[in-house]
DNA sequence: ATATTATTGAAAATCGTTTTCAATAAGTAT
DNA sequence: ATACTTATTGAAAACGATTTTCAATAATAT
């Protein structure tokens, strides 16, 4: 169970561990789905019934603060979550089953100097994501 | 003027031209920043005063059908629209002062081929975004 | 154990967006 | 030009997602 390492970071940063932010957690974590607030609340509240919708959006706000979720784009909307992984990653989105993998695109790198030279823009982040079929889906 | 161009294809696609559909084109077309909704109305209604949000949203979701407009993802938000370009084009993002650039990135293609195999996922779709400072601004 | 104070859930408030609807105006036929 | 048909309009109401308020509760430090 490593649900644990998000837990610490939430301690080491003054948070109190509590029911309903462990089902949060417990919820988010490991998720191979991006994740709505409510479909969060739904999914959590089957470990913790007293959960409220309001403490889903609280808790989440913190795992988005200390970088442990992130948001995911989408056509439909850009209201849904997903484990950060470790390191820059970037998302691999299935367009039928909605199942999210993560790659590391380095090779990015080079893209961005040439457009950096070309523009003469000065690049602090990027945003990538591809979208299509699962090996399962295809 | 080629705001024109907005408005014959509106045309050709069985839409009728009106005096508030002018006003959110021109007001659109051409803006180096992204907008929102209410950002348009407030523009707009500087050149038609009777215009309604109502119609700002439905025009805007015309344009955006008809793939004039295409939506800006941001971590404030993602509600805001700006001109498509032509063909497919990626976005550049200045954190400061809100200004938009395009940029042509064919570069992506050798990249996606590259996931594709180590994935397994059939790619159809990608979206790319880079934030940082423009010339002004840096 | 006790005290302190962050956290909680419920209700209300708020914000952005969509729906409903009768009045209006664009395009078409006369 | 005129009349006709029907898409389009703006205002108000409805809606859904998110945020704020607040008294009660529970986590941590003492």
């Amino acid at each position: 169970m490593t649900t644990e390492i998000w837990i610490s970071q939430l301690q080491e940063n003054g948070y109190r561990i509590t029911s309903a932010r462990r089902a949060v957690v417990d919820t988010v974590y490991g998720s191979t789905h991006a994740l709505t607030p409510i479909e969060v609340y739904d999914k959590a509240r089957k470990k913790y019934r007293a959960l409220g919708l309001v403490t889903v959006y609280r808790t989440l706000e913190k795992l988005e603060e200390l970088h442990l979720i992130q948001r995911v784009h989408q056509p439909i909307g850009c209201q849904a979550f997903i484990s950060a992984g470790i390191g820059h990653q970037h998302l691999l989105l299935c367009q039928n089953c909605g199942q999210v993998e993560f790659f590391d695109g380095d090779d990015l790198d080079s893209l961005t100097k040439n457009i950096s030279r070309k523009t003469g823009y000065q690049i602090k982040e990027h945003w990538l994501q591809l979208f299509g079929l699962c090996v399962n889906c295809k």
